[in-house]
DNA sequence: AAGAATACCAACCGCTTCTTC
DNA sequence: AGAAGAAGCGGTTGGTATTCT
């Protein structure tokens, strides 16, 4: 027998929150500050559950909350991290600090699942889908499979790549989050393309390596999510634009002035933000890789030098 | 105009993970 | 070390709005 939900005493009300519960609400937590909500129903006299409270607060009354119309930016993102990390909510909510996990589980729930899919039928499999046989013979179950398969060999050949004992890859195709998902259409070229993509990695270890033998002397550890404010030509920004932009690794398709556009405005070829590549790569090391790096100048390792 | 179908999203449920003792 | 409670997370539900027939 499992502990009792939280809930199902008498007396608690259930259902949508009225403006004048969320006053109350929202005062409480301006006096005291979010955390012990099991302790909001009855200081607050709020006839809710702690966890009713919380999940109100976190999803719609907590301040710097951007709700309804997702840019085509935030779009993308979505879809390249859902295809990075699968349904991984709160992780993907922590890319979009100003949106919640269900509001990104709901937009993805009924817009982008569909866009997607027909993306990939269109691309991948023709019109016939994922209905019975597809033309590489393959049930959705299988190709679902394969995709996470992908998705891991990918994660893998990143993590092997940044650790200092391997060496020499394309830094572009890291900067390509769309590995796994909408690229493939048979086994043979899925796995030539896991290949590819691991060997194409390689360089990372080299191109970190060189930025933390001289670190940005001017990383400002203060700038959101600790990320590096602008450290000379050798941060992680300037990594991306070389290798993006001036290195002739971008394989967009995108015009040079456009590339310039996405550049200034501070977004790789495929119009992901920096910072948001940089925390990628941060999270794909885990923060402990490459080993001898300097993590610290970015706010990143510091208990491990 | 009205009923049915579909879309949307806030909120709930229950499992997992973290924290405290 | 492990039990218990708190908090976090993702899947699902149900009410409302909108569109279709």
């Amino acid at each position: 027998m499992g502990r009792p939900p939280c809930c199902d005493k008498e007396g608690v009300k259930k259902g949508p929150w009225t403006p004048e519960e969320d006053i109350v609400l929202v005062s409480y937590i301006q006096e005291h500050g979010p955390g012990n909500w099991r302790a909001v129903p009855t200081n607050t006299g709020l006839l809710r559950c702690s966890k009713s409270c919380r999940l109100r607060w976190t999803n719609y009354l907590r301040p710097g909350i951007k709700r309804g119309n997702f840019t085509d930016q935030e779009e993308k993102m979505i879809i390249h991290l859902q295809a990075l990390l699968g349904n991984r909510w709160a992780a993907i909510a922590s890319y979009l600090p100003q949106r919640t996990d269900n509001d990104i589980k709901n937009y993805w729930n009924t817009h982008l699942k569909k866009k997607v899919r027909k993306v990939q039928v269109r691309s991948n499999y023709g019109d016939d889908g994922f209905s019975g046989t597809s033309k590489q013979g393959m049930a959705r179950g299988q190709w679902e499979k394969r995709l996470q398969t992908d998705i891991r060999m990918a994660r893998q050949a990143l993590w092997e790549a940044l650790t200092p004992q391997n060496s020499t890859p394309n830094f572009s195709e890291i900067l390509k989050p769309s590995f796994g998902c909408f690229s493939y259409s048979s086994t043979k070229q899925s796995q030539a393309q896991a290949t590819a993509y691991a060997s194409s990695t390689e360089n990372i270890a080299k191109l970190l390596t060189g930025w933390m033998k001289n670190p940005p002397k001017t990383a400002d550890k203060s700038t959101p999510n600790g990320k590096c404010g602008g450290g000379g030509d050798q941060d992680f920004e300037s990594i991306f634009r070389y290798e993006c932009f001036e290195n002739g690794n971008c394989n967009s398709g995108m015009s040079q002035s456009d590339n310039n556009q996405a550049m200034e405005d501070g977004m790789n070829c495929e119009g992901l933000p920096f910072s948001v590549l940089e925390k990628w790569l941060l999270e794909e090391t885990g923060g402990v890789q490459p080993r001898d790096c300097e993590f610290n100048d970015i706010g990143i390792l510091d208990e491990k030098i």
